[in-house]
DNA sequence: TGAAAGAGCACTAGATAAGTGCTAAATATC
DNA sequence: GATATTTAGCACTTATCTAGTGCTCTTTCA
């Protein structure tokens, strides 16, 4: 349905969350306690963020997880593809080929359009969603800056 | 998951199909026949075109859908959200809100990607669609034989 | 009148997503 | 060293969405 999972979406909030704290440890008791996500899943993809080494964790007392790559460097494909598993906007495009193959009319099409999307996606990192929530939060006159990544700047 | 349905994949095959064949009518049976997608489905996806007057259909023999407007007016935006409903790359980004309103970390960012990937949809037809599968045809002669699951548009 | 073709209705099964419970291992603090 | 805190690991349940199908009715052409 062309849609984000809950896990990609708890994960990016909490990456933004940890974003907003560089260096400190944090651990999943207090991001629930700010964000409101299930507790169990939101320990599952902070989990998994850190096995890819998006994010490092330490236990005990103290501990908890905090960024391990500059927000920057995080793109939504990067993360969403963690959560989610790779991203294939169609079976047509996909590795393991359509059901169709031969006859399908629209696997070239659609290889573009997902190309496009893969694109966007690469393109907009952590950094872009800081930035997005940063500028509501300082106003809607907000002035629009320098972007923090290459989409920005392009249509 | 980031993904269309079958169903916006065989509406938009058969509308390559019968974009191919302007003003004349097809009947499902004989799109199937070509396309080997389940029957009944198709029937009910071409149905949903026809209520949403992408295309239009006749009854009785010799009758079938036939496209209603010109494929460089039809939109994957359009066809989908005939198809799967509204696109909504995340709740957050959705007109009901997400369940976390006020603390969303990521509602604004999801918004500007949502916004993006929106644009990409909105742009790209089904003449696009086809053009993409002409492109192909017309260049692979070369390449008759070579397995076509790869993916298709790099660019 | 009969065959062809879309229209309408409702259901089944499978896949994916969402969420939860419990236990073990690591680590800081007292 | 005991204890509380916190991540790590494992397996399961439930809900929702997706895919697919059967049957009957209505329209229309020959």
């Amino acid at each position: 349905m062309l849609r984000l999972t809950k896990r990609s979406e708890y994960g990016l909030m909490a990456l933004a969350y940890l974003a907003a704290r560089p260096g400190v440890y944090c651990s999943v008791r207090e991001i629930v306690a700010r964000l409101g996500t299930p507790r169990r899943l939101l320990a599952e993809v902070l989990k998994a963020l850190s096995q890819a080494k998006v994010v490092e964790a330490t236990r005990g007392p103290g501990g908890g997880y905090r960024l391990k790559r500059p927000a920057e460097e995080l793109s939504l494909t990067l993360v969403i593809s963690i959560l989610e598993g790779p991203i294939q906007v169609a079976r047509c495009a996909s590795d393991n080929g359509c059901d169709f193959q031969d006859i399908c009319t629209i696997q070239e099409g659609i290889g573009e359009v997902a190309a496009k999307i893969q694109t966007v996606l690469d393109a907009y990192t952590l950094a872009d969603v800081v930035r997005a929530r940063d500028e509501k939060l300082a106003g809607s006159s907000a002035t629009i800056g320098a972007p923090q990544s290459r989409l920005a700047a392009e249509a």
